[in-house]
DNA sequence: GCTTGACCCGTTAACGTTACCAGAAGATAA
DNA sequence: TTATCTTCTGGTAACGTTAACGGGTCAAGC
């Protein structure tokens, strides 16, 4: 039984009032009797009636949503980011329009096309490199910009991150610090994770700058690289280079793998070996021993970025791109002693 | 520098032709000389025209929306759920509209309101307990629902799920096969996880069909529970019942945080005590020992219920509510012996 | 030649809402 | 009393696109 769709019309001969009264009885700061608003409202409810938000953004040429990529949805501080950034914008009636790139800036761009379509607010990406379209189709976007998770040279709009490469200094000089030499990175593959590149980059340069070697890469598959490849790269060191006395991981989630691996085949973290991450995953502090790793603050980066959104979007800083910088800060674990 | 946007009618002027024709050129299936298609697109990419799918949806009265609610974004359950709808509706050119009702139905309602205003061509709910007013919304949408991660009694149209009950079946039997007697549950305070309450009451009538004490419950705090959560309801259970010889934990990441409490303990798993988990998260499989668990296979009820929009958008089945039972698998571990 | 049909393109109106302007009714001030 | 302001409501047009239909052109068939 489909029958037509109950609009403002239907609610305003109900109600015995006009489409434009109906209208104002819907948005909260336009001006209508109590009486008559409550009227309305009421026999909307019991007609069923349901504002078409498209419509209403048509009409009025602005739109309640804020478009946000991500590489990946099942990544639990990519996650915490947008649920973060949801919380804010939720409360300002804004809403999230979510897309994955599967680490993939072509994927992303087709991605960003679309989203583009729906004329959102604003537009929020991860990461700071993307493909010439993809840049070209923001700038002409018209609308705030924010490009988080790095701090790219050459920012389209706004920024909210961090430098992944120097994200890596602190771990670096910390197993300095307690006696290691030796150390290796393991990492995924392919350049399609580019913080995962940039971490990768910025343990060469901070094994450099220190007179340490730094050519222990370790490979671990495609990105993301998961806890059972951080295991198996971490079986790879063992048997390739068994002299290594600490190892940094592109992530927590292999750093757990690579534990794992180690207390299977009995060997000591720390002890033998030190073991580093990053992301501050839950697993991290739950571990035994717990995993020393570097805590980019997820939930701040969202919650920064909306903030951020909410500002430009009220007239306030127009014009200016802003840049703010999130340290990662260290967190000292058991698995490095 | 802020512009008038580009529109078709921008384009339909510097491509020398009318706006239907650009419409056209825009839609595959729509007669145009390839010639004039050619023409029209280089023209509108020159001009850094994009189509306004607002506009469109409005007058075609069809959207490619499809929204979904889950509890948690921060969940690789239910993320892998999405990704696999949105690879599947992704292709056929559908975008998914994502929100999390951090397990509160009320947030839900909130949220589903919100979303049949954006005109969905369907609508995806995660799980079988709602408000009345949700239900009703739902109903009066005249669109396509499909509730998932459940077998409600009483579906308000399509359904993609499992008992959460009878998923605890197999755990209680496998730990009586091997042995076991003193069988607690960990799970969540609140009934707002009302699939971890159907487990525990699963848990409770499989002990019972058994002849086994079904009483042995232990509350770990606000759902969702943690891995931390469960290592302190761990510490419970081995101080206020210290004879108890097995534990199913509500899922994956309580087992975990229970194993990693009897390590810190020297409590030997699964020699001094079993323990048993649900979900098939990746940390079930890489732990130390495994922990045996239950797959719900995610991505496949993602999958199937993707392919069952589809079906029905597609004027098949129309009328119909469908049911698919998506089976979770039993995935035995070492850490029930 | 004329008819028929396929193919391509244009004109008009409409989707459901809100911006804008205007006007009526009542309150307040002189 | 009249003038002025405030508060509430209504009429009209427009947002950018596509559905529906109509018309023109050209090739094939008679």
């Amino acid at each position: 039984m489909t029958q037509r769709p109950i609009t403002m019309k239907d609610v305003a001969r109900a109600a015995g009032v006009s489409v434009m009264t109906v209208s104002r009885a819907f948005k909260t700061d336009s001006s209508v009797s109590p009486d008559t608003r409550d009227h309305i409202r009421k026999v909307a409810e019991d007609l069923g009636y349901v504002l078409d938000s498209t419509a209403a953004n048509l009409r009025s040429q602005r739109s309640d949503f804020v478009a946000v990529t991500i590489p990946s949805l099942n990544n639990a501080n990519f996650a915490d980011t947008v649920s973060a950034m949801s919380d804010v914008l939720g409360k300002a009636g804004m809403q999230i329009l979510l897309g994955h790139t599967n680490y993939d800036i072509h994927e992303e761009e087709r991605l960003i096309a679309q989203f583009l379509q729906r004329r959102p607010a604003a537009m929020v990406v991860t990461g700071g490199r993307h493909t010439d379209r993809t840049r070209k189709l923001l700038s002409n976007a018209g609308i705030p910009v924010v490009e988080t998770w790095d701090l790219p040279p050459d920012p389209i709009g706004h920024v909210v991150g961090f430098s992944n490469a120097r994200a890596m200094d602190p771990l670096v000089a910390h197993l300095q610090a307690t006696g290691r030499q030796r150390i290796a990175f393991i990492g995924g593959d392919a350049d399609g994770d580019t913080r995962g590149t940039d971490r990768r980059m910025g343990f060469i340069r901070a094994m450099e700058a220190r007179g340490l070697d730094p050519t222990r890469l370790i490979r671990a598959g495609q990105v993301p690289i998961s806890m059972k490849e951080g295991a198996a790269a971490m079986a790879r060191l063992l048997a390739d280079l068994p002299d290594t006395d600490a190892v940094i991981c592109v992530s927590d989630l292999s750093a757990f793998g690579a534990l794992s691996e180690c207390a299977r085949r009995g060997v000591d973290v720390p002890g033998d070996i030190a073991i580093a991450g990053f992301g501050a995953y839950e697993i991290a502090g739950i571990a035994h021993p717990t995993i020393t790793t570097m805590n980019p603050h997820p939930r701040r980066i969202g919650t920064r970025t909306a903030d951020l959104l909410l500002m430009t979007m009220n007239g306030d800083a127009q014009g200016e791109t802003l840049r703010f910088e999130i340290a990662p800060e260290f967190v000292p674990g058991g698995s490095t002693g």
